[in-house]
DNA sequence: TCCTTCATTAGAACTATTCTAATCTATTGA
DNA sequence: TCAATAGATTAGAATAGTTCTAATGAAGGA
């Protein structure tokens, strides 16, 4: 398959993507999605995707950036990921899964939900529902 | 027990635990110490508690409570929830425990560890070691 | 008590994020 | 195809939470 076609199917789906989720395919939004839809770097932060659009040589403001990010966890597209005050991660796989963190370099690797097993809850407090279990392994480099 | 026997004890048991911490015992730090170790409210953030002790009449910077809510984390105090982007929680309980988080309230909600059970994690990233484990419970109001 | 060390302070600075209001663009339908 | 319009994008200002700075103050030991 030549890079070229590879290229095309590659932007069709993320356009297709785009509208079944009901945002209209703008240019910045398909960059963005092509950008972070690649295989590698499941993990950014707004800042990162930004400064890798602009590399890129993809025209887009850090607000757009935010609000797409925004736009694409609302329609699962991505998940959020709260580990550090103060930074929010993106993770491009919105499967059930979980992570484990580094606190010394900040990097978060995904864990599959079959490697780990959270037990039965106590219920809900009242008048609530769950909407997800986050499970977050904190690790440090081990001084050895 | 009369109530001033037991701001006395309360007063003598603050110092001693900062002491045994290794941090001097300063008005300020005494004072946010009895705030926080009261049977109440276990989940603070800095404002809460910067708010909380202004309204009580004590002295005390912003910069003061964030100072002595990282030190009191340090000597393992109290122990530091993240769960939302830009906002942090420090929670009392500094026992194994995990939590529900009301998203749409910002509550927390301690989760005792014998109701929960992770199952054995994968290892950790090579050159890491496992820190801790944090469990939250996402949870929505209900529509019904 | 005096001295040294550590703590506290107000306010400035900083970082990540959100807001605003003007401009631009994708889509729809004539 | 083109105009109208709803929605998207923008730069930059504004905001929120937190950290920093450099000067002042207080605790503990000699």
């Amino acid at each position: 398959m030549s890079a070229i076609f590879s290229q095309k199917r590659t932007l069709n789906g993320v356009i297709a993507k785009l509208k079944s989720a009901g945002l209209r395919p703008t240019r910045q939004r398909i960059a963005l999605a092509k950008l972070l839809f690649e295989p590698n770097d499941r993990h950014v932060t707004a800042e990162d995707l930004h400064k890798k659009a602009i590399s890129a040589g993809i025209s887009v403001s850090l607000a757009t950036v935010y609000n797409t990010l925004h736009q694409f966890t609302q329609k699962d597209l991505l998940r959020e990921v709260v580990v550090e005050p103060g930074r929010s991660y993106f993770d491009t796989n919105t499967d059930d899964h979980h992570h484990f963190f580094n606190e010394n370099t900040g990097s978060l690797e995904d864990i599959p939900s079959d490697k780990i097993f959270v037990s039965a809850l106590p219920s809900a407090p009242h008048g609530t529902k769950v909407r997800r279990v986050d499970v977050i392994v904190r690790v440090e480099e081990a001084a050895d």
